[in-house]
Formats: structure tokens, sequence, C-alpha cells
DNA sequence: GCGCTTTGCCAAAACGTTTTAGTTCGCTAT
DNA sequence: ATAGCGAACTAAAACGTTTTGGCAAAGCGC
């Protein structure tokens, strides 16, 4: 039943032949005679040879594995967002023959976990996901020398290889769009800015105002440390209990649907119904179509970032070429009362090496 | 920076004894000196000593690697059910020291995904989510002689480890307690068919039928393939179309809320509002708490299979155990109209061994 | 002082590959 | 003939562990 697997040397006794030959012949060298690599060819497949891994990882000091640890410890973030850039590790992962290694770790023992894997041979590389400011896994990783990728970016990206949608740029449109149209009071419901992806929209909300001449408060932040749950529908009230508000712009349409049945129920505003506007993918299980006719959207296709990681990955470790960081486009929906003409223009240049 | 990683070899020349010696020393062997011991542990600490686990897999024929094989092409199942199931794999995983090699498999290559594993050595044994019926996987691993845990069961459970919940007892209570409030119109919202968990759903709906003596057409079947997106609210709608429906059993919670919105503006059935039940975990980014005074639960921890499946494998692996089942316990909540006593009663005596 | 046991250590083999540094054989050019 | 060369093959080392089967020295009873 279990059987000992089929090796290279019952190849070579089935052949009588050397190990030698044998993996020279299943590995392409040309030292090998044409009639010898069809018997080897032949006889491995019939008996269902498959070099075995380990010690394939033991000689050539390349696993094909590739790390994920997850960053939280009570698994807040095993949310749709996850599964959806796991979907496209998953899909590129396969087809560049790297297989993913999945751990949580202990509370308090993040780079424990990044240590031990470096330490213990079992992965080639990192993913790191959600990026934070000041975050100890990159400079641990960079420290450690070892291949990894950032989903996200902070300060240091151009040391080390990234991929990340534009943040800030598509906030600052978000929010140049909604003033073009007349909005002077604006809630945005952000998600945890301990997580870059949310501070710089943050920053990009905060600079768009400013660089309309408005007043500071004329955007109110309110945030969601955890974007599942009821929090959408918190603060939606929270947001709307200012009278003066007639737009919110959401950083997540989790987000938004939790917050929809209060949206709905909001009436009109100046005269006309609240403007929203969100960010996201398109998420698998999520269904926006009821609300699309009035939501501005902002979309990048975070399946299409994770297939990014891993090529990312597989170019620093396959290739050795030199990290290098990859922007996921975004497409812009715009919600057919609204005017998405200022989309179009240029960010200010003094926004456009900003990053995040 | 990347450097090379300390080996028990050079611990060896650090201390100026053999390799045999530091490797007892590590592993807890009862023939090195107290002193020497203490001298090995010391340095190995101190020069960040790690055993490679690729040489460790290779000599001792064992990886603590445990594969997870996503059983969908099109990812359609990266849901919440499986983020769920994943956190307590995940949490159970790393207690026992195991990681979890996550894969998706091209279209058509599900049992040559499982074969590589098998014969490349690169883990210990298998995780099998969804179970169904004329289950190939199960087939193909009961062949292959590896070990294995199946989360849900097919027909031949007794041959193999599995972890499930009483997907039949449950929803034969249910029924039996929407019955006994006086339904005799009821709509089944189930999932897809083809994995056991919603054909066992549906026989136990059946069982519960006929043996209340009521006609077929006392319930009608309506199944989503894919429990997300807008199935619910579709399937929602269907079942109020039919008049004489008085009472919805769901078979996820998210098809619940998915149709919420209808089941709300549906106005009274027979002077009493729709009685609504469903079987879920508490999914973590689902909050049902809008839902729940009307809804009737029955509920049983994903999680904790999760945890149940890892326990289960490590059993097998680590302690050569004969494969056994693990059925994850249920708890029921009742809405505040509806009475439950019902559910207290024992199953019929020919339903209790039906498994499912 | 002699045998016997215990304590503490180690050389070498093994796990299954890849790679280095050959060897052997036949052919060609001289 | 023979040096040189290419084609086809291989023995042995290496990767980093664990484990088997020792061996030497110390301790002990007599």
């Amino acid at each position: 039943m279990a059987g000992r697997n089929v090796t290279i040397k019952d190849l070579a006794a089935e052949l009588d032949l050397s190990i030698t030959t044998i993996s020279r012949a299943l590995n392409g060298y040309t030292d090998v005679g044409e009639k010898t690599r069809a018997k080897v060819e032949d006889a491995a497949k019939r008996l269902g040879y498959r070099p075995n891994r380990n010690a394939q990882r033991l000689v050539l000091q390349r696993t094909h594995n590739v790390a994920w640890v997850q960053s939280d410890n009570e698994l807040k973030y095993l949310d749709p967002h996850f599964a959806e850039v796991m979907a496209g590790v998953l899909a590129s992962a396969r087809d560049t023959n790297y297989d993913i290694v999945l751990t949580s770790h202990g509370v308090g023992r993040e780079l424990a976990t990044y240590d031990r894997y470096v330490r213990d041979n079992s992965v080639d590389g990192f993913i790191v996901d959600l990026a934070r400011e000041e975050d100890g896994r990159i400079d641990f990783l960079l420290e450690s020398g070892r291949p990894f990728v950032v989903h996200g970016r902070d300060r240091r990206a151009s040391q080390y290889g990234w991929v990340d949608m534009d943040n800030y740029g598509n906030f600052y449109r978000l929010m140049r769009m909604l003033i073009a149209n007349g909005h002077r009071r604006i809630a945005f419901i952000n998600g945890d800015e301990a997580f870059n992806y949310a501070l710089y929209r943050h920053h990009a909300v905060r600079d768009a105002i400013a660089d309309a001449g408005l007043p500071e408060d004329s955007v109110t932040i309110h945030n969601s440390a955890h974007p599942m749950g009821d929090a959408g529908f918190r603060l939606t009230q929270a947001a709307l209990a200012d009278r003066k508000v007639t737009a919110i712009i959401y950083s997540s349409i989790l987000l938004l649907m939790e917050g929809y049945e209060v949206l709905a129920g909001a009436g009109l505003r100046d005269g006309r119904p609240i403007a929203v506007a969100t960010m996201d993918d398109e998420l698998r299980h999520i269904d926006p179509s009821r609300l699309a006719p009035r939501v501005t959207f902002a979309r990048s296709s975070l399946k299409a970032a994770g297939s990014a990681l891993i090529a990312e990955l597989s170019r620093q470790c396959d290739e050795h070429a030199a990290p290098s960081g990859t922007l996921i486009p975004s497409t812009f929906q715009v919600a057919p009362d609204i005017d998405g003409s200022t989309l179009d223009e240029p960010l200010p240049a003094k926004r456009r090496t900003t990053i995040g």
C-alpha cells in the first residue's frame, strides 16, 4: 500500500545504467544518447518515477516553496480580500511550479516564524501581505537577504520587490471628482490605518482637500479596525449623523454593503442622493449589482496582484533578477449622475511621486 | 547577507565534537554527558542553529507537511467557509508543528495533483475538503495508502479518517421542528448537492417529511450550485413565489443573508411571519445579529472542524493510530416565536445510523 | 589485578538526488 | 600507427541530517 516510491536507483537497475545517466537523461543533458534517453523516459513513465523532492531540495538548495505567514493572530483577515489574493497566488504558483506553505504565527511570534523558515531552509522566499509602516517583517527579510515580495509598500519600496495598487492616486482622484461635483462635506470610511493601504488613502484624501483649497474639516474620517462585522453599518450611521455630509467614500466594498441599508434610507441631501464612491476588487462572493447604478467604483484586481506576487518572486529566485515593483492598474466606473471628467486629469506634479 | 545557514558540522567544529554527538545531544539521547549537552545547546542557540529541514525530511522519510489541494478549478470555494476551516487548520497545525502546503489544481488535473504529492514525497498526508459521493480523491488516497483525512463523509466513512458535522441529524431536527410548529409547505434552499453535506441534508429533509406522513410536495427544494453571488436573493424570491410556503430552511447563512431583503418584505403568511431556519457556523465577517430574533440557527464550528482535521492526521502520522471519525457537535438557537421542544427528542431508531 | 558494566563519545552508512571529473570507445586527421 | 577528439557513459563526492554499531575509559565487585 504505502509502499516505497520508485527511485532513480530502481530505474538504473531496471535499465542497467548508472544513476548518473538516468539523472542526466531526465534533466535534458546532451551527453546522453538518443536511444538511451528514450528508454529512460519510457521506464520513468512506466514505473511512475518522480524525483524525491526532499533529496532535490537538499542538493539543489532550492525548495520551490514559498512561505505565506498569516500576519494576524486572531485570523481576522482570513477575509474575502485574502481569499481573492490567494486565488491569484495559487493559480500563478501552479503555473510556475511553486508550492505555497501557509502558516499562522502564535501571538508575539511573528518574526520568530519568519526566522524559523529562513534558518531551516524550508522555503525559497516569502510573501508579505498587508504592508505596514515600520514593518518589522520587511526589516527582518531585508537583513536576511532572502528573496521576498510585499503586497503593498512602505517608504523603502525601492529596496525590495512589491506589488500594489495606486491607493494614493485612486483616492486622490475620487476625492477630486467628488469635490468637482460640488460636494463640500465628505465622509471617508477607511480601513485600519495601521496598514499602509489605508494610511496612504488617508493621505490622498487629506491632500486632495488641501489642494482644492478647502478647509480641513471638509472631510471626516471614520476608521474601522476590523473591516468585517457591523463596522460598515455603524460608521455609515455615524457619518450621516453629520447632516452636512453629502458624499461618502468607502475604503472597501464590504464596508459599503454593510452600510447600504442606512444609505438607502437616508433620503436626499442638498436636493440630491448621497454620492457614494468606493475602491475595491470584484470580490468573488459579493454581488454589488443592486448598488451599482448609484455607486462610483474604482477597481483593481486582487487576483492579478496575487499572480504578480508569485511572478516577482519567481523572477528573483529563478532568474536572479533584482527586486522590482509592480503597480496593478485600476479602472473607474462612474455613477451616471456624477461628472467623472476630472478622473482623466493627471495628478498635480508634486503628488506624482508620492507612493501608496 | 543570504549567507549559508549554520549546520551541525559548524557546531561540531566549534565544540570539537563529532556530529553524532551534536545530533544526539540535541535530540535528547541519554548517552551524552550533562556538561556536553549543555555546551551543545548553548552553542546551538548562540549560533542560531536550526536543523536543515530538507535533510531531516530525506533521512526521516517524514516531512511534517500536509497537502491541501483546493478542489475547485475556478476557486469558487475560496469562500468564508473555506477561510473558517483553514483558520482552524492553521491554528492546530502550528501547535503540532505541521506546515500546510496549499495548491490549486489545473482543470482536469485533480488526481494528478494528488498523485504528484504522493510520488514526490513532499507531504506526509492530505486533507480532503468537501467530500463528494463517488469521490475519486478518496478512492485514490485509499489506494495509495497515504494518511489522509476528509472534511465530510461518504458511504465508506468507516475506512478512513474524517471530520464532519451531523448534517443529516441537524436537518432532520430542524424539519421536525418546523412541522411540529404547523408548517405544511416548506422551502429548502440547499447548496450544491454534488457535495455530500448538501446531499445528506436533502435526504434528511425528505425523510422528515416522509416520517411525518406528509405528502412529498410539502417541501420544495431549491439548489444553488454557487453559494455566492445573488443565489440567495433569487432562490428566496422563487421560494416565496409559491404562496403556500410558510417556512424556509437555508443551507447556509450566506444564502439567508442574500435573501434577507426579500424575506423582510414578504409580510405574513397564515397570519404569522415566515419561519426561517438555517445551519451554519458563526462566520467571522458575517454579522447576522439583525436577523437573529427571527431566525432559528443550528450551528457547528467550522474552526473546530479545521482543528480536528489536523488532530486526526497527526494521530495517524505520529502515533500510527488507525483512522477514526470525529463528529463536531452542533448547537441550536430557536427563534422566540417557535416551539423548539421537538429538537430534544431523539431521532427515530431507523435514522440513527444514517451518516451525513 | 581481572572481568564486567556503564558512561560518553564517534566513524561510517544511509536517505535520493545532482554534479564534477573523469573513463572508454571509436573515429578522424596526420 | 597515433595523437586528438567527440560521443556516451560512470564512479564518487556532495548536500545535512539520523542512526547503527561500535570503542575506550572509568567504575565496580571480587
